[in-house]
DNA sequence: GGTGATTTGTGCGTATGTATT
DNA sequence: TAATACATACGCACAAATCAC
């Protein structure tokens, strides 16, 4: 063992991954290189194939590194895009803040030279209990859900849900399997449900095998679930869950008076 | 094997990952009940104790349950709290909605029946880069941090770290090893400082092994990560940072017009 | 296009350590 | 103290994906 065993007393494959953190934030294996392979990384720290795996399961379980069957171990790539959940537009979008129509997700992917693409579907299901309480619905009572599948530069992004009320969607471009051209809020204010506030609420969780399936992140790669419900002067209008892969996004809420500085 | 091997050629251990997953979504192992211990798992499915570990690695790792040595496997428990980030308080409670003083914390878990307490440090360090560009510093200028390190009942919840601009804090309680009765708000409105804005941004992460070592997560918990940068008529005030143990925290952010339901 | 070498993935077995009961 | 249950560590073999030739 070539790693300083001397304080503590810790097991082998934990001061092996210590190590290779160090080593990691030193700057070895920069860019796209490879980290040594398994057999070699046996030899360096004179320990047996199972330890080392052991030792990279933990990096690999916090996110830090990527292994690729047949390629090698790989240092994870952060390559993030900012999402504008709420607060001051710029000047080139419309919106007041509240409503994020699709146009806004392309051109905040666009400023940032990277493209944005989405798949959409509709389905009609049961209300999932969460759901149904914020809606104010009957347990069971149907919704119509109008899905987006979001890809940034041909990875997966994000999967956004609209969860409406059968008795709102009823009759209108919402019942139909396509995007709403201007988006959803045009359909909504034909129906005079002009949404003049929401209440998010943020938690971070790992994803399910489905989900995981999906993101492709692998191991140690968490969402981030953003439930927002929306409001108009009588009541909720809708549930929107956007679940965003935690290493390609981050939200961001401008909050109060930022005329000084919108950054 | 009693897991149906039938079209799915996976792996034993995924298999076996897929199986224990459905078992404990149709309900054994309720409660605080332990899961059956690694031997048995082995003869139930007929493999080896490394194929059970690969596969409760799995859920582990995807933060369902939990392994406690000596003691056995158990389901993990989500005990979580809401708190709001930004939005109307409740009425018993002070601020304009921006500010959030330590007793709106503890009346928030008041109000949920839990017992919030928290650790105060202060200590003067040079500024993170992205901390550094956010307050308009140069880079290694020194910054005052105001740490909170909170726990909900008894167990580690969140670090909110503020960082001052030294020039700020100097001369003033800030500088103090002590919580300010009244927050940090009051001396900087007394400094003619008053917070009118943020810009909030919210990612999510795995925890490094000194956060992990707090929080004692253990894997298979991410963190939940609000950097606020607040601002007053003349530019940044502070930067906040508050790392959140996302299996026990939600955030709440109140937008726009609220009046009709606040929920 | 294919063949073999490389590299990680899966699976088995065994032994011993450590914390809990 | 003894038994239980998870943790650590070694070894081996073969499968599957990738890559260089």
């Amino acid at each position: 063992m070539t790693i300083s065993s001397g304080g503590v007393p810790s097991p082998k494959y934990q001061r092996l991954a210590a190590d290779l953190r160090r080593r990691i934030a030193e700057g070895e294996w920069r860019d796209g290189n490879a980290l040594p392979v398994e057999t070699e990384l046996e030899q360096q720290y004179g320990v047996a194939r199972n330890t080392v795996r052991l030792a990279v399961d933990v990096l690999v379980n916090e996110g830090r590194l990527v292994r690729l069957q047949g390629k090698g171990t790989f240092l994870r790539e952060h390559p993030v895009l900012d999402h504008r959940a709420f607060g001051p537009l710029l000047p080139s979008q419309r919106g007041d803040g509240l409503a994020a129509p699709s146009a806004v997700y392309h051109s905040e992917a666009e400023q940032a030279g990277r493209r944005l693409s989405a798949e959409f579907e509709m389905l009609i299901v049961r209300a999932r209990v969460d759901v149904a309480e914020r809606l104010g619905l009957q347990p069971g009572e149907a919704v119509v859900v109008r899905r987006q599948l979001r890809l940034l530069d041909r990875e997966p992004y994000s999967i956004e849900e609209s969860h409406y009320r059968a008795g709102v969607a009823a009759g209108t471009a919402l019942m139909e399997p396509d995007p709403v051209p201007g988006g959803d809020e045009a359909v909504l204010a034909e129906l005079g449900r002009v949404e003049v506030g929401a209440v998010d609420q943020l938690v971070a969780r790992m994803p399910g095998p489905e989900e995981a399936q999906w993101f492709q992140g692998g191991p140690g790669v968490p969402l981030l679930v953003q439930t927002r419900v929306t409001y108009d002067r009588r009541g909720p209008v809708r549930v929107i869950e956007t679940r965003y892969s935690a290493d390609r996004c981050r939200l961001i809420y401008g909050l109060g008076r930022l005329d000084a500085r919108v950054k």
